[in-house]
DNA sequence: GCCAATTGACTACGGATGTAGACGTGATAA
DNA sequence: TTATCACGTCTACATCCGTAGTCAATTGGC
């Protein structure tokens, strides 16, 4: 699995969100925020076939592009990343962190541990 | 705050273990997984200098470097990017996807519920 | 006082990234 | 049928990044 900008992966999110989609939806769906201009969501689209990260299947003149990588695998890498780089590939420090900084709200605390209840349970 | 790239917080890292230290003795300190030449070190520090990450003062002829931005700063910085990128700036996603990925050992389990607790006490 | 070692500054360079214009070709509306 | 539009491909280009060599000045040892 080849590496994945920052750019491109505002693309993935479109795919992931929905797909196949063509070339023109995934620029309509593209967060305005980014600003982008239309060939600029073409040109990583194409980064993204040629590592592989996409599948473009022919749909008449145009293409059908959906994730070949999925979701989690990116995420779990992503984070996985960040936690060796930042924390030694220990998970625990990132969530004290993550408690202290984030101030995490009541609601929060209440959902994480009901989640680890399930994992224990 | 400028970005600061990945090999860039490598040598933050050795800054924030200890401070100040003159480029020598960073060279030293750096992982040597790295396999990095002392003039990469080199060129690392005087970026960062750039961006104002580290400050340099003269001790003689040479510098004694120390982080200019707290590492606390910087962690919170980067996780909370790839929140942002990932989960929507929600932490209990994340939180989620880590507990059933990265299978958090019973052990984490205990240590985070106990983070909380605390939070919460 | 002179030479070798140390140290920071400057330069280099290929590859990735963000951003986008230009072009060719096939479809399509008039 | 012809001018236009929609699409993908190619090309471009500044910047960042990783990695490191070269150079000039300074200094410590002899």
């Amino acid at each position: 699995m080849e590496q994945i900008s920052e750019a491109e992966a505002a693309v993935m999110m479109v795919l992931w969100e929905q797909s196949p989609l063509t070339a023109q939806d995934v620029i309509d769906r593209v967060p305005a925020e980014r600003g982008w201009s239309a060939n600029t969501v073409k040109t990583l689209l194409a980064r993204l076939a040629v590592k592989k990260a996409v599948a473009h299947e022919v749909d008449g003149r145009r293409y059908l592009y959906r994730p070949l990588i999925a979701r989690g695998d990116y995420v779990a890498r992503e984070s996985g990343r960040l936690i060796d780089r930042l924390f030694g590939g220990r998970v625990t420090p990132l969530v004290a962190h993550l408690a202290q900084r984030q101030a995490l709200s009541a609601d929060e605390i209440a959902e994480i541990e009901a989640l680890l209840q399930e994992l224990k349970g």
